[in-house]
DNA sequence: TCTGGGGTCCTAGGACCC
DNA sequence: TCTGGGGTCCTAGGACCC
């Protein structure tokens, strides 16, 4: 979440057209283990076993890591983003499995036409998330209801978060994992978030932490009660006050229920072995652009990216043929 | 153990125009 | 001859997220 497309609220979050006023509510709803869930439904063998997804599933080949890891491998400390290799050693008895984009579309898709079937308005974030707006007196009623439609419909359990704002939702979804409803509004946002880092918000991650903590702001309170003029002459004059509103637990921005349309393609691929002739370089680059391009008729761009770790990446924008 | 691949949005700065 | 200020459009790069 960047700052909002207009103005810069100072204002604590207000009763919105959509997102709160009496009665609406923010759903947010989050797949438990996506990938891992989606696997282990093709092979129920699995349930209950430790499964690492990720890569081309071998665990002895170097530059892979993992997409996510089932409760079982977690419990080893196997968590998204940890190369393979390492994954492996921490738990040698997982079972490893590649990635499979499509069938995870498809999961996905199933997911959403679901929630769709509902008189509610659904926004898609992401393959396994999705807000829902509602208008409801007893919105963990709804959330169940949500819950077991999914289960019956896909067969993926859900955690469903439930706010006045996208981010009191989506930040309440954490504390209802695996497979819970819970609510987090503007009367129990400080006394629940207001200890924890200001990483615990979604949108802040270490970069902005480390800046922030130069101007003393640690805990998410402190963002809250930060001197807005300080946070725009640091952060900028759209930025600097968007994160105080962040501390305090978001504005109203609406749940939109416009059809996704992908504002980029890309195609990237990191190499067992880097790549040291130019010609090879070349020949890969081209193929990647293609792939990124797409079909002939296509009207999207996209980037290519030939980067190594730890080095510069480089990119540059494709166009419509 | 040695760090993926797919996205989103924002900002800075250059090109160009008035 | 030089210069200002503002506006729009574009891209690379940064930060963040799943
Ligand atoms: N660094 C990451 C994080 C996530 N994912 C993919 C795999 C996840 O299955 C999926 C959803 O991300 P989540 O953060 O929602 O994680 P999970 O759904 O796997 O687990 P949880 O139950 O915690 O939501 O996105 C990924 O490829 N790389
Ligand atoms: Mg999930
Ligand atoms: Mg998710």
């Amino acid at each position: 979440m960047g700052p909002p497309a207009v103005g810069t609220p100072l204002t604590p979050p207000r009763q919105g057209s959509r997102a709160s006023g009496d009665g609406d509510w923010v759903l947010h709803v989050d797949l438990d283990q996506f990938l891992a869930a989606v696997e282990v439904l093709r092979r129920p063998e699995l349930a209950g076993r430790p499964v690492v997804v990720g890569g081309d599933g071998d665990p002895s080949r170097p530059r892979q890591v993992v997409a996510t890891a089932s409760y079982e491998a977690r419990a080893f400390g196997v968590r998204s983003g940890m190369p393979l290799r390492l994954a492996a050693r921490k738990c040698p008895d997982a079972v490893f499995l590649p990635s499979d984009r499509p069938a995870y579309e498809a999961a996905s898709a199933r997911v959403m036409a679901t929630l769709r079937s509902f008189p509610v308005v659904v926004e898609e974030w992401g393959w396994d998330e999705a807000f829902v707006g509602a208008s409801s007196r007893q919105p963990e009623d709804l959330a169940r209801v949500l819950q077991a439609r999914v289960l019956a419909e896909t067969g993926l359990s859900c955690a469903v978060g439930i706010g006045e704002t996208k981010l009191q939702a989506k930040t309440a979804t954490g504390f209802a994992k695996p497979g819970g409803v819970a609510r987090l509004t503007r009367r129990t946002w400080i006394e629940t978030m207001g200890d924890r880092p200001v990483t615990a918000i979604w949108g802040i991650g270490q970069r902005t932490a480390a800046r922030l903590h130069d101007c003393g702001v640690t805990t998410v309170v402190e963002l809250a009660m930060a001197d807005h003029h300080e946070l725009a002459r640091r952060f900028g004059p759209r930025t600097g006050p968007y994160l105080r509103v962040l501390g305090l637990g978001g504005d109203d921005s609406p749940v939109l229920d416009e059809p996704h349309v992908p504002r980029s393609r890309s195609r990237e691929v990191t190499f067992e072995h880097d790549l040291t002739r130019r010609a090879e370089i070349d020949e890969h680059v081209a193929r990647l652009a293609t792939e990124a391009r797409g079909p002939v008729c296509s009207s999207a761009g996209g980037r290519i990216c030939p980067a190594a770790f730890g080095r510069c990446p480089l990119s540059e924008r494709l166009h419509p043929s």
